[in-house]
DNA sequence: ACCTGAACACCGTTCAAGT
DNA sequence: ACCTGAACACCGTTCAAGT
């Protein structure tokens, strides 16, 4: 609903002179630091603007709307997240069932956990406005990386990899947010923390083919 | 952040003539279909209240914001899921693991998909204001009615009930929520309904003490 | 008890005028 | 090429005046 075309969300000006840089990067930085300081809704452009030191017009030559202000924040959080899942997967090439669904579970958790501040200020951010194309390419993303993981696996065949690694995407990303958004204690992310990595190992099992999950049960079983 | 003291959500005033329940009544139908046919972002105070002919004025004697109008909707919407569960779990006591773990997977798809727009529209708002108690209040009901159906369940004992439950209600919520954010075409719907109930057991039988898992996992091979 | 709607404060966005 | 800030349109909320 009343999604703005994508492009429209990117700077609407590309620096000539090294000055204009320097404000894009005073804004973006203002950006950030308003919404820690005041949250979301007490951002406004005036804020941003003085924050940054310059006239709301200048913001308005290179941020088209507010809402480009917290797209760009939102932008490079995923970004790092995206980055390290994709090292993981890197790191994970070719080794067994087990190791691959820790290695992405916790790689998945260390991201999100890495800086619960900004990671709860997008998930308040998100519905703001319309981040479905965003949260969309980072999920594909994901997905590109994990499904020729599960391929790789040894000792597990999966029927549709690309199904499986879309789930285990949604699963991942999902669980965490529900428990960053409904307040969360320490106790709920410690929990999250312990939880979640046999979530991930439960449904690969059940998703790898019969006699795998049988053998790799018998493994489980060796380690209580 | 930000969040505005609980009792200030809640419609201000008690009707005491039947025609302030009318009114009521009429504001909050107003709102549904400004939602519906406008969208959050177009959902203004003056085009609720004309919809619902009565003044601004007016409105803002029984609910304190625009929120509230908001809040009312989700809250109603929450009701009807919370209680889907709430009658699945207690057709499912005493069931066995995987009639339980099928039976709250697709109680839960039910629930969500039965009315896909209005699901829609609620993640929409979800963070336009601070939904965290409510959200939060509709777990831990969830989680409540869970927990005792784990204990209950004949062939499986789980070393923490409530930590099982806790985090199945996280991966139920969270996976069925990030699907439907990102865009989620048909395809995709279908894929979750078939893979959330695989999740579900499969994070339940690891969860469950490792000799039922066995077991367990025997009587899968029967079926596959 | 309930309703009205003009009035107020505030915010996002623009644009004519500057360097 | 880049910046300024007054001006405009719009929206949430209030309150004195009505029935």
């Amino acid at each position: 609903m009343n999604r703005p075309a994508p492009d429209l969300l990117k700077p609407r000006k590309t620096p000539q002179q090294s000055r204009s840089t320097v404000t894009i990067e005073a804004i973006h930085t203002a950006t950030i630091q308003v919404l820690l300081a005041d949250g979301v809704g007490r951002l406004t452009t005036t804020r941003v603007a003085e924050r940054a030191g310059v006239s709301v017009g200048t913001m308005y030559q290179y941020y088209p709307h507010k809402q480009a202000l917290l797209f760009a924040i939102v932008e490079r959080q995923l970004d790092l997240i995206v980055r390290a899942m994709l090292e993981a997967a890197e790191r994970l090439e070719g080794r067994d069932l087990r190791t691959v669904s820790d290695g992405l579970a916790t790689a998945w958790l260390d991201a999100k956990m890495a800086d619960l501040v900004s990671s709860r200020a997008i998930y308040g951010i998100a519905a703001e406005f319309d981040l479905a194309e965003l949260m969309s390419r980072a999920k594909n993303l994901m997905v590109e990386a994990i499904s020729p993981l599960l391929r790789a696996v040894p000792d597990a065949r999966f029927a549709d990899p690309d199904v499986t690694a879309f789930m285990l995407a949604a699963l991942l990303g999902g669980t965490v947010r529900v428990v960053m958004e409904v307040g969360s204690s320490e106790d709920d992310l410690e929990r999250l923390r312990q939880e979640l990595p046999r979530a991930c190992l439960g449904y690969l099992t059940m998703a790898a083919c019969p006699y795998v999950r049988q053998r790799n049960d018998r493994q489980l079983l060796g380690r209580p």
